[in-house]
DNA sequence: TCCATAATGAAAATGATTATAAGTTATGAC
DNA sequence: GTCATAACTTATAATCATTTTCATTATGGA
């Protein structure tokens, strides 16, 4: 992970948010900034564990709902087993690939997301995640691939 | 909950998905053909239950597994606390009102839904759900009225 | 510096779901 | 019909992500 964001513009940002700026809330922040692969709070807990040994999952949980409610990160549930954490993102989809996990921003032309339209049926709408799953471009290449060389 | 299903049809529906078609199997499927509030396994439980002394909670888990297998049900993990089902549905979106819970079919013209489009970005789409939140229709009346008589 | 308040951390609790293992029922060959 | 096997159901225990509780510590203002 590089440190990209200085420890500075964090601190501001957090305090722009009304958040005191702890080391803890800094590093999470710091993180979530630089890793936009929709890391779990243990895969957060995991990587921070090695430079803050006193860090406690519960502070990761604490501080991605403080987060969260401050409208800093956004919480993905697209797996259906646990939460994925997603900085300050401009809203758009995401695609599941049940094949390797992983898990891939979609920018498409949505009126949803691009601000058109704020109500379905009458109701008003505060949050939208639209969710793709099936088999990666990746995935899919890979398969060819391997059929080729099968000659299936 | 009216019985509307006559028990023949569900036994075909589940021989016809190569399902034996159990007691326990039937009345789920027919509490879900006949309940589109998208329950909960816990719900479904209780209502058979009463019927169904003997019927257990693993079993629900079980048949509701083996049915979204089979693609009689599929999963809504909308509200990202637990797993809601549904029957046999048209593929569509759904929204969650965050004041009063409830969980709405939303049927909106979408290529990815109307089988237009089956690829994103190259990536292909098996499953696709659209979730929205917000305040629904009904919610947002109330409170209109609430306002209107305090004058605010 | 002192104080009130908010943040952190460790341990325990929660709650939905799954795994295990044992019992029960259905099915098909004979 | 009888028997063996597989399929299904059930109760219990286990799992695992997340939250709660509460004692300790850090933070920012006076």
């Amino acid at each position: 992970m590089k440190m990209i964001i200085s420890y500075d513009k964090l601190k501001t940002e957090l305090k722009s948010h009304g958040l005191k700026p702890t080391f803890q809330r800094i590093k999470i922040l710091e993180y979530l900034e630089n890793n936009k692969n929709h890391p779990t709070a243990e895969i957060i807990f995991d990587k921070l564990n090695h430079k803050i040994p006193t860090i406690s999952i519960t502070t990761i949980y604490n501080t991605l709902n403080t987060f969260i409610k401050k409208g800093l990160l956004s919480a993905i549930t697209i797996t259906g087993k646990e939460i994925r954490y997603e900085y300050n993102p401009l809203p758009h989809h995401h695609f599941l690939c049940k094949r390797c996990g992983s898990i891939i921003d979609i920018n498409i032309n949505c009126p949803f997301t691009n601000g058109t339209k704020k109500t379905v049926d009458g109701h008003k709408i505060d949050e939208v995640h639209g969710y793709f799953k099936g088999i990666c471009k990746d995935c899919l290449k890979k398969e060819a691939k391997h059929k080729k060389s099968k000659n299936v």
